[in-house]
DNA sequence: TAGTTCAGTGCAAACCTTTGCATAAGTAAA
DNA sequence: TTTACTTATGCAAAGGTTTGCACTGAACTA
C-alpha cells in the first residue's frame, strides 16, 4: 500500500553508482563528471527523491528545529507573538514545534525533558505563572541549547531576555488616572508570581506612593487566570466595598473588560464615577463599549527580535556566554473609559 | 563546553556489556538478568541517560511529530482548536508542530513538503483561503501519512474530516433575522472558495428563497480577510447605499464589528434600524456595544474529535481507507444587536 | 558420558546520509 | 617506459538504537 521512500541508495543501484556519488552528485560536488550530475539529479527528480531530514539530523546531531514554549495561545499577546517568530523563521530551515505548559509547571518540566531528547537546536520561552524555579531550563543549556526567555522574565537564568517594561507601561497608566482627578485608584493583579504582575504592581504602587496617594490594601486584588471570567469575582470585591475606588488598573484588558461590565452592573458611570484602564491593546479593545483605554505592548516587535537573537546564536556559536538584554517601552493609549484631562 | 549526551554505548562501556544488553536492560527484558538490570539502570540514572530520539526515529521510520497546518492563530477560532488538539496529544508521546500558511496556498505546499522530508506520522489541516488544488496532501497521503482535515473542507480529498454546519448556522442566523422583521438582509461574506464562505453564503441565501425574499446583489459583499479592519470597506459599501439594508449578516465576528461601528457612524440605530448578527461567537462579543448576536461553533469539539481521530488512525493502522466525516451543529446566540421577535 | 535444554549475553545488520581517504583509470611530462 | 598528477568514483565509518540470531556455559536428562 504505502509506497517506499526513494532513498538514496535507491538511485545510486539503478545508476549503478555507489550511494556517496549520489549524495555529492546532488551537492554539485565538483570532483564530479557532469553527466553523472545530471543523471542522477534526473533520476533524483524522476523518483521524486527528497533526503530523509532524519538521517541528517543523526549524523548531525541536531534537529533542525526551535521550540517555542508558551503558556497559552488564545490570547492575543501569545498568539500574535508566535505569529512574529513564525514570520521571522519562516525563511530559514529551521522548523517550529509550539508547546503549550497551560501554565503549568509541571508541564513545562515534561515538555524541556522531551525537548532535549529530540535533541532540539533552540527554545523560545515565556515561562509558566506557576514556574519559580528555572532548572529544567539550565539542564538545557548545559546541554548546549541556547535559550531566549520573552515578556515574562525567568529572574536568576542567565539567559538571553527581551522583555517589555511592565512598570514603566503601569506607572504611566496610573499617573494618567492621578492627573485626571482620581485619587481612589484600585488595581486587580495576575500571577503573583510573574514578573510581569510583579513589575505592574509596583509601577502602580511608586505612581501612588510618588503622588502622596496613600497605598489601600482592600483595593488590591489578584485575579486568578487572565479571562474575562477571571475578572468577575476580583472586580465585585473591589467594586462593592461601602468606599469604592473611583479607577481600576487592570493586568490584561479581558480583566478590564469584567471590571467594566461589574461597574455597569452596579450602576457606576465610566469614566465619570470610575475610570479604567487596562493593559495589552488588544484589537477589540478598541470595540468595547466603552472602548477601552489601555497600554499597548509591542508584541510583534519583542517576538521578532526574540526570533532573531536565538538565531543569531545558531549561527554564530562563539559567543555563547554573552546574552543579550532587550526592553520594550509599552505606550498608553486613551480612550473612553478613563476621563479626558 | 557542551557536555556530552551519555549514551547507550558508554554505558555499556562502562560496565563491559554491549550495547544490546543495555538497551534491553532498560526495557526490562525478560531474558535478562536481574543484577544486570538494576546495574544498567542505576548507571543509566546517574549519568542521566536519556535516549535519542533521533536515532529512534530513524530506525522506525517516523518522527513521533503530528502537524497542525492552519492559515493563522490569532483568531479565537485555531487557536482554541490548537488548544483542543495538544489537550487531547499532550498525554500521548507525540511531538505537535503548528505550521502557518498565512492563508498562502504557496506557504502551505512548501510547509507539507517540508513536513513530508521529517516522516511527520499525521497531519491536521485548515487549509489556505487561496488552496484550490489538494495535490500536495494528497503526495502525503500516498507516502502512508494520514490527514485530518478541519473546519475547512478540502473538496474532492478522500480523508477524515470534521466540519460545521455552516449552512445551518447561517440559514438559523438569515431565518430569524427574517422572523424579526427585516427584509432587506445583507451579507458580508468571506473568501470565495472556502468552504465555510461558500456554505454560509448558500445559508444565507436559502433562507431568503424559502422566505420569498428577493436576493439583491447589491447587498452580497465579500471581505479580503477576517480582521476589523477588513471589514470596514465592505460595510460602508453596504451601508451607504440609497436604499439600505436593515439586516447584515456577516461571515464572522470581526467583520460584524467593523459592520456595527460603520452603522454607528451613519447614524444607523443597532437594532432598531440595522440587525447585525455575525459567525463565530468570539470571547468577547458578548462585550461590545451593543453586544453583539452571533453563532456559536463548537470549536473545542472539533479540535478534539479531529486529534482523536488521526491518533486511532495512528494506532490501528488498518481501516486506512475508511475515512470519517463528522459534522457538528453550530447554535444561533442573541443578545442585542439584534430585534427580538 | 554424551546429548539436551535454557538462561544470559553478544554480534551485526538495519535505518539513511555525509565525508575523509583510498583507489582506479587516464593523461601529461620526463 | 616510467613517474607524477588529475579526474572521477568508491569504501567505510559515523551517528544511536533496536532486534533476530547465534553463541557460551552451566545444569539437567538419559
Amino acid at each position: 500500500m504505502e509506497k517506499k521512500r526513494t532513498t538514496i541508495k535507491d538511485i545510486a543501484k539503478e545508476l549503478k553508482i555507489s550511494a556517496s556519488t549520489v549524495s555529492r552528485a546532488l551537492k554539485n560536488h565538483p570532483s564530479l563528471k557532469k553527466e553523472t550530475i545530471d543523471a542522477v539529479k534526473k533520476l533524483a527528480k524522476k523518483r521524486n527523491y527528497s533526503p530523509n531530514l532524519l538521517a541528517l539530523n543523526l549524523l548531525q546531531k541536531k534537529s533542525n528545529t526551535i521550540a517555542i514554549i508558551v503558556p497559552e495561545i488564545t490570547s492575543h499577546f501569545f498568539s500574535t507573538a508566535i505569529t512574529a517568530i513564525q514570520d521571522v523563521l519562516a525563511s530559514t530551515e529551521y522548523n517550529i514545534v509550539i508547546c503549550l505548559s497551560n501554565e503549568s509547571y509541571k508541564h513545562e518540566v515534561d515538555i524541556t525533558n522531551k525537548l532535549g531528547r529530540i535533541q532540539i537546536d533552540g527554545i523560545l520561552i515565556s515561562p509558566a505563572s506557576t514556574t519559580k524555579k528555572f532548572n529544567h531550563l539550565k539542564r538545557l543549556q548545559d546541554i548546549g541549547i541556547p535559550i531566549v526567555v520573552f515578556d515574562r522574565d525567568c529572574k536568576g537564568l542567565d539567559a538571553d531576555k527581551v522583555l517589555v517594561d511592565d512598570y514603566f507601561g503601569a506607572y504611566q497608566a496610573v499617573e494618567y488616572l492621578i492627573k485626571s482627578g482620581c485619587n481612589r485608584i484600585a488595581h486587580i493583579g495576575g500571577a503573583k508570581n510573574l514578573s510581569t504582575s510583579f513589575h505592574r504592581l509596583n509601577g502602580y504602587l511608586d505612581a501612588l506612593k510618588n503622588n502622596n496617594i496613600p497605598i489601600r490594601d482592600e483595593f488590591i486584588v489578584h485575579a486568578s487566570g487572565y479571562t474575562i471570567e477571571d475578572g468577575m469575582k476580583p472586580a465585585k470585591k473591589i467594586l462593592s466595598q461601602k468606599q469604592p475606588p473611583d479607577a481600576i488598573f487592570t493586568i490584561n484588558d479581558s480583566i478590564a473588560i469584567a471590571a467594566m461590565r461589574t461597574a455597569e452592573k452596579l450602576h457606576f458611570k465610566i469614566p465619570e464615577d470610575i475610570s479604567i484602564i487596562g493593559f495589552d491593546d488588544e484589537p477589540h479593545s478598541e470595540h468595547f463599549a466603552p472602548s477601552l483605554s489601555t497600554v499597548w505592548q509591542p508584541v510583534y516587535s519583542v517576538g521578532m527580535l526574540s526570533a532573531r537573537i536565538l538565531l543569531n546564536h545558531l549561527t554564530n556559536k562563539k559567543s555563547v556566554s554573552d546574552f543579550r538584554y532587550e526592553v520594550f517601552k509599552p505606550e498608553l493609549v486613551l480612550r473612553d473609559s478613563s476621563k479626558v484631562i
